[in-house]
RNA sequence: CGGGCUGUCGUAUAGUGGUAUUAUGCACGAUUCGGGUUCGUGCGAUCCGGGUUCGAUUCCCGGCAGCCCGACCA
């Protein structure tokens, strides 16, 4: 990708009001595009970003036996009527059919729509248990939409949804999901903490919350760092400066942002909607469900939140835009020429290159550029660096650097590609 | 949904009861090239509605929008 095609450009300044950190960076980095509070467009560079986190979430989710499917935004009223969700404030729920009145809500959850089809699917044991997920919008009609985009009106989400004959056989899974949860969360770079929690809408059970300490987190949570469990503080028995019940450590407290949900739905919705199997016996046993959900577009956000300078973003590699950033001190054909040769090596060795070839913006602006978009690593050519045997590399986060045969830098990148 | 603050070129800002400052951006021309180079010329704005007034961007009322606090929040 040449910088001087890239759709969007950074921005010098933003607006004051917009205080939070993801907010800020991701704007003026060109990366998403405000629109209204809470909600937004992702550009071409948050799309890349949403697109790696995704796909992190897909080998999970696929890892645990998810099939992926793709389910409607326009909710049916009956649907919900069903389960008396209608009426809730989270949903938009003024999309009419009719003139006369409301027929269907913009989803804000989907428990009730993959239960409806699984009605049509489900007869025997024998058809469980099987878990469906899908990465999608969804609305919710936030009063006070803010953070960026940590609590947005439209948002995307990954929600996946069990089916069990069985509490027993909900519970195996539930424990295989927070394992592959703390994965993903993992793997985008994030510490997260098991966090208990109560149901809300959802259900009546506790739930578990997966939560990320951050100073813009909206939740306050009882943490302890050495086994990574934590109380949300809505049903905390935990208190500051305590030993931790499960393994001695020592307890404290802190904002934090949730960056997934699990609930151990049981039959609340297969029972409201008559969603039956016949087991073994030749009864007919209501089907025991569990709901998983990860904000795919807040787990961006959180990412920004946690890796930043006072320069910009610093993007782990496992969902940067690009996995490297080449850029040529302007003035030099030389270092043009050659920074096409390794654009050019690169992407066909598979390696997503941002080249930034813009000949009429000066040297700094190009840094500080890149220390803004945050891509791991830069490469640098000039007069300077080729005179010096090549080509100097950097890492995002790292003042030092280093300059390298051009040969070498392909080797380099795999490297840390694979991280 | 309650409370507070705020709406001025694309962005960020100053100021004013008599149509508006500066920076940045953008266009053109020069200059420069290892951390947002420098110079010139040009383009570009008072959220919407009503009221007071000879005249409102300014004052008043209402609306809308944004941010923050609270309530709410899987």
């Amino acid at each position: 990708m040449r910088q001087s095609k890239l759709f969007t450009k950074s921005l010098r300044s933003i607006s004051s009001e917009e205080t939070a950190i993801n907010a800020q960076l991701l704007l003026r980095g060109g990366f998403a595009f405000k629109h209204a509070a809470g909600v937004y467009s992702y550009l071409p560079l948050g799309w890349r970003v949403m697109r790696r986190v995704s796909d992190i979430i897909r080998q999970e989710m696929n890892g645990i036996d998810g099939q992926e499917m793709f389910m409607p935004a326009l909710v049916d009223r009956k649907y919900l009527e069903a389960t008396d969700r209608f009426k809730l404030d989270v949903g938009y729920d003024a999309i009419t059919k009719t003139d006369k009145e409301p027929g269907f809500s913009l989803g804000w959850t989907h428990e009730e729509v993959i239960t409806a089809i699984a009605t049509h699917y489900i007869a025997s044991y024998k058809d469980l248990p099987f878990a469906t997920y899908q990465i999608q919008t969804k609305f919710r009609n936030e009063p006070r939409a803010k953070s960026g985009l940590l609590r947005g009106r439209e948002f995307m989400m990954k929600d996946l949804y069990s089916f069990h004959t069985s509490e027993e056989d909900l519970n195996d899974y539930y424990q295989k999901v927070r394992e592959a949860y703390i994965r993903v969360f993992n793997r985008c770079g994030l510490d997260v903490f098991y966090t208990l929690a109560a149901g809300g809408d959802f259900t009546a059970n506790t739930t578990h919350e997966f939560q990320v300490l951050a100073d813009v987190g909206e939740d306050t949570i009882y943490y302890c760092q050495a086994c990574m469990l934590a109380q949300n503080d809505e049903v905390a028995t935990w208190k500051d400066g305590e030993k931790c019940s499960e393994c001695g450590g020592v307890i404290r407290k802190g904002n934090a942002v949730e960056a997934g949900n699990i609930f151990p739905l049981g039959t609340k919705y297969s029972e409201a909607m008559n969603l039956t199997y016949t087991d073994e016996k030749g009864e007919r046993q209501h089907v025991v469900m569990g709901s998983y959900g990860i904000g795919v577009s807040r787990l961006m956000a959180i990412i920004v939140e946690v890796y930043h300078d006072e320069r910009g973003i610093l993007w782990p590699q496992a969902v940067a835009p690009f996995a490297a950033h080449i850029i040529t001190i302007p003035g030099s054909a030389k270092a043009a020429q050659a920074a096409e040769k390794l654009e050019a090596e690169l992407t066909l060795a598979g390696i997503d290159v941002l080249y930034d070839n813009r000949d009429s913006v000066s040297a700094g602006e190009k840094f500080a550029d890149a220390d803004l978009i945050g891509i791991p690593v830069r490469l640098t050519l000039s007069e300077k660096s080729l005179a010096a045997g090549g080509v100097e590399v950097k890492r995002r986060g790292e003042e030092e650097t280093r300059v390298v045969a051009q040969a070498e830098v392909l080797d380099i990148l795999r490297a840390v590609v694979s991280e």
